[in-house]
DNA sequence: GCTTTTCTAATGTCAGACTTTTAATTGTCT
DNA sequence: AGACAATTAAAAGTCTGACATTAGAAAAGC
């Protein structure tokens, strides 16, 4: 693991990348203490300052963590499913945002994972997990409802629906298509949808999951993907019309 | 931006925040470049190095890109499917790995997600697809193959039913399901598989895809899945009897 | 035996210097 | 004028050495 010889990246990335192997391939375990700071500088051949700054790449992943005070030092953390969800959560919402991915590509990708639950919720949904999307339901016909309000309604009756597969491999592979991706949609169509016909197909959903009919929560959710993308059609078509008028307006003046 | 009250979390943490939520609500856009070091150091009123472990923890997330020289500085990074992809992979091995997570659930919440993608390969593959899946088949039937060959092929062939999506957010969201967890499932059963029928298998699925017939596809998928939890079974068991055996041994001594 | 104090090893932070890289600018030659 | 070479300056990368802060461990006191 003293490997570092005079590559052309820096050494900062270069020692990151040692440690970083080294935890992936078991050589340090879970709970396992790093040499102290000054060690690993003497250990590399560089100054502390280019050791703290692979301990902090290292960190950023949350790959180790770090304790202050005597006895304290880097120690390999061990991922949760809680960061690794945000971690994804947080990577799904870059790549989406930076890379102008089309809509109906979302669309499909985001209602085939949910599909993928299909069976695992059909077969183990709970009363509860039942309940908290029934809830969410009533919450959305309420006519008070705010846009952001609405959004997070539907996530949450969204992620109660992954989380009655009861997987949690499940779970975590899905939060960036419903906690990325469902925002990122609701905030394109918002202005077309009509949320009667939503509380109307998501109503199907529920019922599909009371009685664990597998088929039907497949169906509902096709309905569903069907409908978003209708929406979304709308809306591109919509601004179209707009700029061609504009464009019209331009060329007769 | 400049936020950085006395919390009770590092400053270079304070820091990295603040940019990393500036990217993600989009007050940064995509190659803009941020103020040099020494500038940023005097934006957040604290020294150079805290303002470069800040950075290199956003670079250790590809947020950031860093260059060297007059006119460089660093750069907002647009997140690209392969870096996405590969980070994926890695969050996921760890925390399959760190995690003790149920043979069972992975291996279930695998072959969902790659039933996702049936209905679009169904419809979409091409031929080139096709004759991958039927190359990789042709090697598994290579009696000279190692191990680490097998997985590999394995691997290859399950990307290439992916791929035959043709749906660039679904690769992207399988990537963790097929690359991080088909070697792990691999490893495990390695001793107990039958090659030949895992062939026979793939051959269904390519079969299928070849037919264009979604619900065969997702059939012989299941039927794939049901035989890999079965080889995990037979190997705990295995493990089990070792186990007692030797307990009965130490018993009689 | 329990609490309090002190010690100490470690991270966190700073200041200032030096090195290296790299693109723009300027200068020179054909 | 255009192509090539030398200069320059800005910025990241690195180093040294220091001080501040923290928190566990050991010692002292009750």
């Amino acid at each position: 693991m003293k490997i570092d010889p005079t590559k052309n990246a820096d050494y900062s990335a270069q020692i990151a990348k040692a440690i970083r192997d080294a935890i992936i391939s078991g050589q340090l375990n879970v709970n396992d203490r790093l040499p102290s700071e000054a060690e690993l500088a003497e250990q590399f051949e560089v100054s502390r300052p280019t050791v703290r700054e692979a301990l902090k790449r290292l960190a950023a992943q949350s790959l180790i963590r770090t304790q202050r005070g005597a006895f304290g030092g880097a120690f390999i953390n061990q991922i949760s499913y809680e960061e690794a969800h945000s971690q994804q959560i947080t990577t799904s919402t870059l790549l989406l945002s930076m890379n102008d991915v089309s809509f109906d590509v979302a669309c499909e990708a985001r209602f085939a994972l949910e599909r993928s639950c299909a069976p695992f919720a059909a077969q183990r949904r709970t009363a509860d997990q039942l309940a908290t999307m029934r809830a969410e339901i009533h919450r959305q016909t309420q006519p008070g409802l705010s846009d952001e309000g609405w959004c997070a309604s539907d996530v949450t009756f969204h992620r109660a629906l992954v989380e009655s597969a009861h997987n949690v491999i499940l779970s975590y592979q899905l939060a960036g298509a419903v906690e990325a991706m469902q925002p990122l949609m609701n905030m394109i169509t918002f202005t077309a949808r009509n949320r009667e016909k939503i509380i109307s197909l998501h109503t199907d959903i529920a019922d599909a999951l009371e009685q664990r009919n597998q088929q039907q929560i497949e169906h509902a959710l096709l309905a569903l993907s069907d409908y978003t993308k209708n929406l979304a059609d709308n809306v591109f078509a919509a601004k179209q019309k707009i700029k061609a008028d504009s464009d019209s307006q331009k060329a007769q003046a």
